[in-house]
DNA sequence: TATTTGCATGTTCTG
DNA sequence: AGAACATGCAAATAG
């Protein structure tokens, strides 16, 4: 019946052993590689792998039930839900708001409860569309998030939003196949945006408090779904379609929708909800449409509370988001980056008086470029097309558009040809983009007023920029590091975002994450604080700190490329906190703070303690194990270790704030390795603190060489010509490192080789090379054409490679060609002549000539004639004196010379 | 010499 | 793969 996984009652971490609390207690969370979805427990801040404890798709008979009134989704298995329903006497449930609102008008149950934090990275959680649906016979569900009510919204074609409580990653595409099953897997075509009225009444957004905003027309259809929620296919599969066109009065004496009857128009005034709809849903990558999600789900305005709303007051202005019309020669769909997201404020601003109305066109997140002196504002094409007047000819028009203050600005548009394409740009934006100081990441808008066309610009701010490191960046944009706390809220777009458990600006984070990739490093970049991104991180360092090998679990040693590593059948446990010190004698303590009274009591070292401990539990200890015992560690004493515990973990932290996970990378490893030597080793000195934390498997004061490598600081150093095991362990795994870089290295070079040649044998016909001047043989391809040859897959041509001292090296190298590219490259910018002269080569072309009667060299077998070359002394004099006429002769020319003296140089060679 | 302009090119994104 | 876009760079122009 109910819902909840008896393995995920409790808190995984053994210690904390909260027992599974009211839905909504587990917030912060992130998707795992292994497919799990790690959260952390509020109680203990562990992070742990979350067991579903409100099953859905296990539990879909009981754990789930639809209101008999509205058909709302409930989940009536946990305890958290207990009070959002109603068991009625005819059987099936009612939903808190139908007992609200009894009667016959169905009432809107889209007030939706806390439930449900999703991952900051939700890749996962709102993964591809096909993922979602294996088959996909639901074709386009969308998944909503309301950011700030914890909430994720299915919503489906049947137009049942239903909230996942506690969702498990992966489940999504369950419910979601679990819903198709419930609709009997009608197929729907999602069209085109055509909106009723409606279905804009129907909009099942989490957004929208329907008892103010939703029409009468639209809470019949709601009454219709009641009836027969599979029914109604034509008005259900639009539902979630779409941009949202509509213009609302003010919000607190509207209470009525007034939607414009097509998507063409979508006029918005200052407070009127935008949504984005199927279309959003389908476009976006599952990122953007989990962060997409996060800004327009925003709350609405709170007209249901009766007093109008204030975005000040409210502590941010209400961010609306509009597809943009689709309108203008281009219709072309807009990326949903360059969709506007307006805010109230803004939108207040510029309609001025209330007779006008804001038509958002589109916005556009500064670059470097954008915002620089260069004074030119890259406009997307699409955009440029469809809402600016149209150009032909590159030199554009000028253009004047009015920002929020009403001040004009005169711009010329343009364009250049580029890529048999446009790069619409608008220039002389520099005095605009000062006067309003914006600067990269900022974001422009812009939108029309109606009637009149005029067009009108507003900005927004991005996040504040405080210097981070390359590193930081790179992991914010892969996620790998980010909480939702990573954005600091200082102003306030940013701070929807914040509370919203959101990025603050979609744009601007994808500049973040481009640049980060693009810019170099003399370029100026987006700097962010980079504390509050480390608050994740750090929680999850901690609860490594935290894991300890099983009590009974035993290691299996086993060797890997020479080293010992420790493996455990069973999971590491979580262990009380506990601080391990070691004796100048060398002997280690490990210390643990009693629950109670908070006094330190000293424990064997292998002893974990795995939950509450307080001073009656010690055992080992007998005068200790009272709490009115005194403490063994003076004050003092333990002041001092305290101080050098948080030490090192402030360095810890300090030590993650530089190396991000993704840039681990071997040289790390060899900084690390080296700082191993070179730095602190071991942990001499009185009640020193031991660092013990390294790896869940290793046990309270390990000694390898992974638990005493400090994060980084003081200690005291070895000699770096130590000679201990740790030293040795550390270099030997620094030289093999270092070896396995350079062969990395060898092998690039040689594949690359590999690859000319390849290239090389097929474009050259056999014999090409030599048959050209000696002129043309200067070059590295020509160079690549002797290696050809040297490796004897072309037998036919001469070995201008050979060099004695290589042929050395060849021998021993057990015959194994070995050709450095530099120094081919230095031979193949020698004169041919030195070079023959030096490799003896014209006694070849000699002999060549003698032998075959043929003027040409290349038909002469290069390696067998370096091979046979004589060694001995006279034969060489002798061939030196015939080489001489030769000297500055071209190959052909020095071959047809030398046919003459053929017979004699040879007759000479053989004496 | 500094700034502007036009284009080319490399990178990223999208279908 | 092709389109879009950010930016680098060189030529042109202005100061």
């Amino acid at each position: 019946m109910a819902g909840m996984a008896a393995a995920a009652a409790r808190c995984m971490n053994a210690a904390c052993g909260a027992p599974a609390p009211g839905v909504g207690e587990w917030r912060k969370g992130w998707p795992l590689r292994s497919g799990g979805f790690a959260v952390l427990c509020d109680k203990c801040g562990l992070a742990f792998e979350q067991l579903v404890f409100c099953d859905i798709f296990h539990q879909k008979e009981s754990g789930w039930r639809d209101c008999s009134f509205c058909g709302k989704r409930l989940h009536c298995g946990c305890v958290a839900s207990k009070n959002s329903f109603d068991l009625l006497d005819s059987g099936g449930v009612q939903c808190v708001n139908c007992m609200k609102n009894p009667g016959p008008q169905p009432v809107s149950c889209q007030v939706a409860p806390k439930l449900f934090l999703p991952p900051p990275n939700n890749q996962r959680l709102f993964g591809k569309s096909d993922e979602l649906l294996p088959g996909r016979p639901l074709e386009s569900p969308s998944l909503m998030l309301d950011s700030r009510s914890d909430d994720i919204a299915i919503i489906t074609k049947s137009n049942h939003p239903f909230m996942v409580k506690n969702l498990e990653i992966g489940q999504s595409s369950n419910i979601l196949r679990q819903k198709e099953i419930e609709n009997g897997a009608r197929q729907i075509k999602w069209e085109q945006p055509t909106l009723s009225i409606g279905d804009m009444g129907r909009m099942p957004f989490l957004i929208r408090p329907q008892s103010a905003l939703e029409s009468p027309q639209s809470q019949c259809t709601r009454r219709d779904d009641n009836r027969d929620p599979t029914a109604d296919s034509t008005t259900s599969e639009s539902i979630s379609e779409a941009g949202l066109s509509m213009s609302l009065g003010i919000a607190n004496n509207g209470n009525k929708m007034e939607a414009t009857s097509t998507m063409e128009r979508p006029m918005v005034s200052p407070t009127t909800p935008f949504s984005e709809g199927r279309e959003l849903a389908t476009t976006l990558s599952p990122f953007q449409h989990a962060q997409r999600a996060r800004h327009f789900l925003t709350r609405p305005p709170r007209v249901a509370e009766g007093a109008a709303f204030d975005p000040m007051r409210d502590g941010f202005p209400h961010l609306r988001v509009a597809r943009p019309p689709a309108e203008g020669r281009g219709r072309n769909q807009l990326l949903p980056r360059y969709w506007p997201r307006i805010t109230d404020q803004e939108l207040q601003q510029i309609s001025g008086d209330s007779n006008s109305t804001i038509v958002p066109l589109f916005e556009k997140v500064l670059s470097a470029s954008d915002a620089g002196r260069i004074g030119r504002l890259v406009l997307p094409k699409a955009c440029a097309e469809a809402y600016f007047p149209p150009i032909s000819q590159p030199e554009g028009r000028p253009l004047t558009i009015q920002d929020a203050k009403g001040k004009e600005w005169h711009f010329q548009f343009r364009f250049w040809p580029n890529n048999n394409s446009r790069m619409y740009v608008l220039e002389g934006v520099t005095p605009c983009i000062q006067s309003l100081q914006l600067q990269a990441g900022d974001t422009v808008t812009f939108s029309r007023i109606e009637p009149g066309g005029k067009l009108v610009m507003g900005f927004r701010k991005a996040t504040n920029t405080v210097s981070l490191p390359d590193s930081q960046i790179s992991a914010i944009a892969t996620g790998s590091l980010l909480g939702d706390s990573f954005f600091s809220n200082t102003n306030e777009n940013l701070s929807i975002a914040d509370r919203f458990g959101g990025r603050p600006d979609e744009g601007s984070f994808q500049f973040l994450h481009k640049r980060s990739r693009s810019i170099g490093s003399k370029s100026r970049r987006l700097l962010m604080d980079n504390e509050e991104a480390l608050e994740l991180k750090l929680s999850w360092e901690e609860a490594q700190e935290l894991l300890r090998p099983a009590p009974s679990a035993k290691p299996t040693v086993v060797m890997i490329e020479d080293y010992e590593f420790e493996e455990y059948d069973e999971p590491p446990v979580f262990a009380k906190r506990s601080i391990f010190t070691s004796r100048s004698t060398g002997e280690q303590d490990q210390w643990i703070q009693c629950d109670d009274c908070s006094k330190w009591r000293r424990l064997p070292l292998n002893v974990i303690i795995a939950s509450k401990w307080r001073c009656a539990d010690n055992t080992w200890d007998p005068k200790s194990c009272s709490c009115s015992a005194p403490e063994e560690l003076a004050h003092k004493e333990l002041q001092n270790i305290l101080q050098q515990y948080e030490e090192i973990r402030r360095r810890k932290s300090n030590y993650f704030l530089k190396q991000s996970i993704p840039e681990m990378d071997a040289s790390s490893l060899d900084a690390l390795a080296t700082a191993a030597v070179f730095g602190e080793v071991g942990n001499q000195g009185a009640a020193s603190v031991a660092t013990t934390t390294k790896h869940p498997r290793h046990r309270p004061g390990c000694t390898c060489i992974v638990c005493i490598q400090p994060p980084s600081g003081k200690g005291p150093k070895h000699n770096p010509a130590c000679t201990c095991n740790v030293c040795m362990t550390v270099r030997r795994r620094f030289k093999t490192l270092m070896m396995r870089k350079k062969q990395r290295q060898s092998e690039r070079e040689e594949a690359e080789a590999s690859k000319r040649i390849a290239w090389v044998g097929r474009d050259e016909p056999e014999g090409s090379n030599l048959s050209r001047s000696p002129q043309t043989v200067d070059t590295a391809r020509d160079c690549d054409v002797i290696m050809f040859d040297k490796a004897g897959a072309n037998k036919g041509h001469i070995d201008l490679n050979f060099h004695p001292a290589s042929r050395e090296e060849e021998q021993q190298h057990g015959g194994q060609p070995r050709v450095s590219m530099v120094s081919l490259l230095e031979v193949a910018n020698r004169p041919l002549e030195s070079y023959m002269k030096q490799n003896g080569l014209v006694s070849l072309a000699a002999e060549q000539g003698s032998s075959s009667g043929t003027a040409t060299v290349p038909s002469q077998p290069a390696p067998m004639e370096s091979e046979e070359r004589p060694s001995d002394e006279g034969r060489a004099v002798a061939v030196e004196q015939e080489r001489e006429p030769v000297d500055n002769m071209s190959v052909d020319e020095a071959a047809c010379e030398n046919q003459g003296n053929a017979a004699s140089a040879s007759d000479i060679a053989a004496t």
